[in-house]
DNA sequence: AAGCCTCTTGCGATCAGTTGCGACTGGAGA
DNA sequence: TCTCCAGTCGCAACTGATCGCAAGAGGCTT
C-alpha cells in the first residue's frame, strides 16, 4: 500500500509456505492481487483482479483466504469508517502499525504512524495486563483540503 | 454501557428531537433499548429487544435509525476485532473516547480510557491538519486471565 | 380539527461476508 | 512415480447490512 515499489512479488507466499500452509493457484493469484495492489482493495476489487489471473477463483475462496492471511497475522482489515459502504478494506501488514484516517467529505485516506501510537499500546500492555496482537486504529473527520 | 446507572431515559430522544429530527414510535423503542443496555449490543438484539418494546419495528429501520444515530454522533459502531463472527455492535458516545481490548481466547471485552490516546488524537489534528471527528482504537490479543 | 408535505416505515430485493457439503487436489511419504 | 489423506475448492444457502418503492405518519400551519 505505502511501498509498492519495494514489494517483492511472492512474499506473503513465502510466509504461507514457510508456515506449513497448503499452496493452491487460487491462494496464488489472491495473494498476488494483495501484494501488487497499489491501494486499499475490497473483498469484490480483490475478486475480480484474482479472476483476471485466474478464472477459477470463486468468492468464497477470496473470503477464506483473506480470514487466513489476518489469522496469520500477514493482512489488516479496515472499514475505513465504511464511507464507501459498508465493506472492508485489506492490506499487507507492514512492520509498524499505522493511523488510517478517513475524510468524511472527500474521502482521501491518509496514514500516519506515530510513536505516541506505540507508547499507548505499550501503556495497555502495561496497564491492563493485555497482550496486544493487532490493533486498529481509525479516525474520521476532514482533511486539510476540505476543512472550512 | 459502562456507565448504566447514570443513564437518564430519554437523552437520546431529547437529543434528536433538539436537533429537528423527527422522532417515530419506532425510534423510541429503538432508543430505550440503547439507552438502557448494559453490554454492547448488536444489531439483531436490539431488534429482538425493540420488539419487545414495539412489536411493529422493522429490520431495516433498526439499521436506519442506527445510521442516523452515528451521522449524529450519539452512537459509536464498534467490531470488537470480529471475535464473536461479523456483525457491529453499538453503544452509547461518551464524552471521551475509550479504547476496546478484546481478548481473542475468551471474548472478553475490556474498556480503557488513555490520556495517551487524547494526545495521540491532538498530535493527528496538529500534525496532519485533519479535523477529527470520530475515532476508533480495537484491540485484539490476550487478556490476563488467558495469557500464557 | 383539518390539511399538507416532507420524512419515515415496512417489505422485498440485493449486496457483503460466512457456512456446510461433496468433489477435488497439494504435497508428503513410500 | 504412485498413493493417500487432510486440506481446499466451488456452489448454494444463509446471515449482516443496505437500498428502492409505495404507503404511512409526524408535526407544523391555518
Amino acid at each position: 500500500m505505502p511501498f509498492p515499489q519495494t514489494e517483492i512479488p511472492g512474499r506473503l507466499q513465502k510466509q504461507l509456505a514457510g508456515r506449513g500452509i497448503r499452496m493452491t493457484a487460487q491462494r496464488r493469484a489472491i495473494l498476488s492481487v494483495i501484494e501488487m495492489a497499489t491501494k486499499h482493495l475490497d473483498a469484490s476489487q480483490i475478486l475480480r483482479k484474482a479472476r483476471r489471473v485466474d478464472a477459477t477463483v470463486d468468492r468464497s475462496t477470496v473470503y477464506r483466504t483473506l480470514d487466513l492471511l489476518k489469522r496469520q497475522g500477514l493482512i489488516d482489515e479496515l472499514d475505513l469508517m465504511h464511507i464507501k459502504g459498508e465493506g472492508h478494506y485489506y492490506e499487507r501488514r507492514l512492520d509498524r502499525d499505522h493511523i488510517h484516517m478517513a475524510c468524511l467529505r472527500c474521502g482521501k485516506i491518509t496514514e500516519f504512524a506515530s510513536k505516541t501510537f506505540d507508547s499507548l499500546k505499550k501503556q495497555l500492555e502495561r496497564d491492563c495486563h493485555f497482550h496486544i496482537v493487532v490493533s486498529r486504529l481509525e479516525v474520521g473527520g476532514y482533511c486539510s483540503g476540505c476543512r472550512r
